[in-house]
DNA sequence: GCTCCGTCCATAACGTGGTTATGGCCACCG
DNA sequence: CGGTGGCCATAACCACGTTATGGACGGAGC
């Protein structure tokens, strides 16, 4: 193995290290020391590969972005624009629920950086959360070009991507209860009241979004 | 001075001061040296009034949680119940926006406590976030009497929550630009689009959001 | 007034976790 | 085969939360 790969090698299986630790012991579990106990390494590897905890757990956050990315291209594009933009909703909300740290982590950071997800609005191609956000464009502007929503597409993902995150955000705190029951009970109405309050008619809302609901 | 009250002076003091270092130092600025150094006393101020540092983050959310209920309850009662959920949502996202690192730590908080904000739905009066989701309710519940929206208030209240929420945690993060713009560009046109989805009509909806908009 | 008591807190130390300084190992290059 | 540079183990350093200890001070009871 070149040294170039070996180098790549441990950089990818500290990040892994990373959100395994992420994922069974908190935000708290991720320290230098724990990670290099999780490789067989010293602390050191954390900073020849990274330079410091700051830049992993950045790396981290990235690598989930990349997942979301991942979990939303899988909802293709079918005759039903509305139920695609549904499934993007539920691919979003099944991300962060298999993933609860991670995601945490994603938008903590998103914030520590100041403005790395800052500009996702102008399409910055720097930006792996910019292409997440990107993708709901494009699911809403299918909508609005088969007659079915009515507005600015970036307007109406925006408007969107807020209630979809709001909701994950208040579901991962608590909130909503356990297992599903949120889903049904406030994300699945909350989709139906988005689509028609953009323009979409009850009974064709209600339609779409019952048709992904049993496939949650 | 009585004992008491000089302890009870000491504890406001440090939660003041707390809130202090995170407007202009950030959640990194929120230290158990710092906070003595702000209030002229050693660190163990900290642990004779609270305990260690959780207890008193815990409670500098819980003040954070006091005042978005006061500026909630700034939002009074017209004759025009959509028009007070509209100025309830733009309280929500003034108290955030003034005190942003406070606002963060309030949610963070309530995930790393678990379920202190978490059973929300149910009215748990322990908890000041409860406080701010009834006052919530209550809007949502004078909207349907009016006959302008339809639907459960439970579940209502929880849709319109989630959507500003979500709105408010990505302005915050940077998204929707700086200043006013994402009310304008985001917020507002979200608002349209819940009530409308919920069932007023866009006329309707659209002359209560107006309404408010110039007293932002 | 004096003593006893409890609260509050300053000092100093400890534990943990991020970081850095140092030096050695080893693959590659001449 | 000696030099060179990346990678990393060891060990120390430093910041910060926490704890142990003891002293100061105000109030209660005599």
């Amino acid at each position: 193995m070149s040294e170039r790969t070996r180098g790549e090698h441990a950089r990818t299986q500290l990040v892994e290290a990373a959100i395994r630790l992420l994922a069974d012991g908190g935000a708290e579990a991720l320290q230098a020391r724990k990670l290099a106990a999780e490789i067989g390494a010293s602390t050191m590897a954390v900073y020849t590969h990274f330079g410091g905890m700051a830049a992993l757990t950045d790396a981290v956050a990235r690598e989930g972005f990349r997942r979301l990315i991942a979990n939303m291209a899988t909802v293709g594009q079918s005759d039903d624009p509305v139920a695609d933009l549904y499934g993007l909703a539920l691919a979003y909300r099944r991300t962060a629920v298999e993933h609860p740290e991670l995601f945490t982590l994603m938008f903590r950071e998103a914030g520590a950086r100041g403005q790395a997800v800052g500009d996702l609005m102008k399409d910055n191609p720097d930006s792996e959360a910019a292409a997440s956000f990107r993708g709901m464009v494009a699911a809403v502007s299918r909508t609005i070009e088969a007659g079915r929503l009515k507005g600015d597409p970036l307007s109406v993902a925006s408007q969107i991507w807020s209630a979809i995150h709001g909701y994950v955000t208040l579901e991962l705190l608590g909130h909503f209860g356990r297992g599903d029951r949120g889903v049904a009970e406030v994300l699945s109405p909350l989709c139906v009241t988005l689509v028609v309050g953009l323009g979409d008619s009850p009974a064709a809302a209600r339609a779409s979004v019952g048709l992904v609901t049993t496939t949650v």
